[in-house]
DNA sequence: TGTACATCAGTGAACGCGCGTTCACTGATGTAC
DNA sequence: TGTACATCAGTGAACGCGCGTTCACTGATGTAC
């Protein structure tokens, strides 16, 4: 738990006596990382407002100063998987192996963001379920949708989709991938990645790790070369 | 709702009362069909026990007779789910051009399991979604998840796994798939349709259903091209 | 510098809900003699 | 063929639970004068 000015200011003016201050100073952000703990044990069925409020030490109808209800404190919490899924994915591209060709590099970058992707799923199945789940809530068309609420960005400003689209565009460019499979291929792969990850997560849950990196590196391998320019 | 004899035995002997029997002859049946509306309309999560018997007449407690508690009447509904999964997968194969040429054979239908399998997603999302969950209750492990519990299998007696094997064993003894990807590809066909169902249901769900052919078509051609041997 | 007062950010009790499950029971069935 | 009786398949009331949300409220804050 992170502490903001207000909040220092507010402990050690009553904090002496023991008590928690009146006014929290922070809530609202308080609630969100609350929420995200229920999420990583559970996903995002796991978030019960009661309980989040139990939690920060403050009572039900607290929350509902910062959300109108709870499905936007959900959606909260949903925001900040997203950011986390779009950081795990930039942490394996920042890993890339250094390279001169530019064919190589555009092709270990999009193994990177799969590879980043199931990573993510695997190391926090609440929360990326949380995120994953989030657009069968929100009203929003196709473009809405891809593009991200705008608070699941990453480091780099750009959401989990972006990074996808990036790392092909990048292949698009090095004449890797022909521009007339430029939009099929954002599908596939973003759908081959998000099916691997639910099967490792459900079907395959009792592969041994070494072996769930085989299978993830055979797949992003298969699916790859079948986005490749046919010679 | 499918009336068995000893039902009409039991209607024409009390129904001229219009009063229903005491027993009701095939109840465990009446169950699990009223929870597959219920899935239908859903998800796995608007099983309600409760509203199941509401709407088969019958009080709450009569459920307890043929099923120890929910999960197992959730169970037996994702087994009809599987088996209506696997039976769509077999009528695409059914409806597959005649060719005489056995490696567009082998192509065309593991294209149509692919097909199968996206289209009951799109076309019944709440028993898909069943279905789908049901790796990630039962504890069964990779052996036992991926062969399926003996329930969902369609008309051939083959799961829906099975069928993808089964496509994917035919790819391979014509010689379009190379045995040392003969393992990873199972995992990436399934991840692929899995996530386009998912995708297709959830951030693409605005597409109009043309182009919704078209993604699916334009999908499984690129991942069935990463399949193919390297010449 | 002090004070009145609007505003903000909390509290605590309560509402209504529907759930899964258990208990002691009763009505219907079928079988042994 | 008739009847006693074990067994099966239901009933109805109740339990305990925890939920999201609303209501009328109070304590703390900051700002205008």
């Amino acid at each position: 738990m992170k502490f903001t000015m207000s909040t220092l200011v507010l402990m050690t003016a009553s904090g002496a006596r023991g008590q928690q201050p009146y006014h929290h100073g922070d809530l609202r952000n308080a609630l969100v990382q609350a929420a995200v703990g229920l999420a990583r044990e559970g996903g995002p069925a796991a978030i019960v407002l009661r309980e989040v409020a139990r939690r920060v030490g403050v009572s039900p109808t607290a929350a509902y100063r910062h959300f109108n209800a709870l499905p936007e404190l959900i959606e909260a919490v949903a925001d900040v998987s997203g950011a986390a899924l779009a950081r795990s994915m930039e942490a394996e591209l920042g890993s890339c192996p250094q390279t001169d060709d530019p064919r190589q590099a555009a092709w270990d970058r999009m193994r990177a963001v799969g590879r980043g992707y199931v990573h993510f799923a695997l190391a926090e199945p609440g929360l990326f379920t949380t995120t994953a789940s989030r657009e069968r809530r929100s009203a929003g068309g196709v473009g809405s949708a891809r593009g991200g609420g705008g608070g699941e960005r990453g480091a780099s400003g750009l959401s989990p989709w972006d990074l996808l689209e990036q790392a092909l565009d990048d292949m698009l460019s090095v004449g890797m991938l022909a521009a007339e499979d430029r939009e099929a291929a954002a599908i596939a792969a973003w759908a081959a990645v998000h099916g691997l990850s639910y099967l490792l997560l459900d079907k395959l849950a009792a592969l041994p790790s070494a072996e769930r990196e085989a299978v993830i590196d055979a797949t992003l391998d298969l699916v790859g070369r079948g986005l490749l320019v046919r010679d």
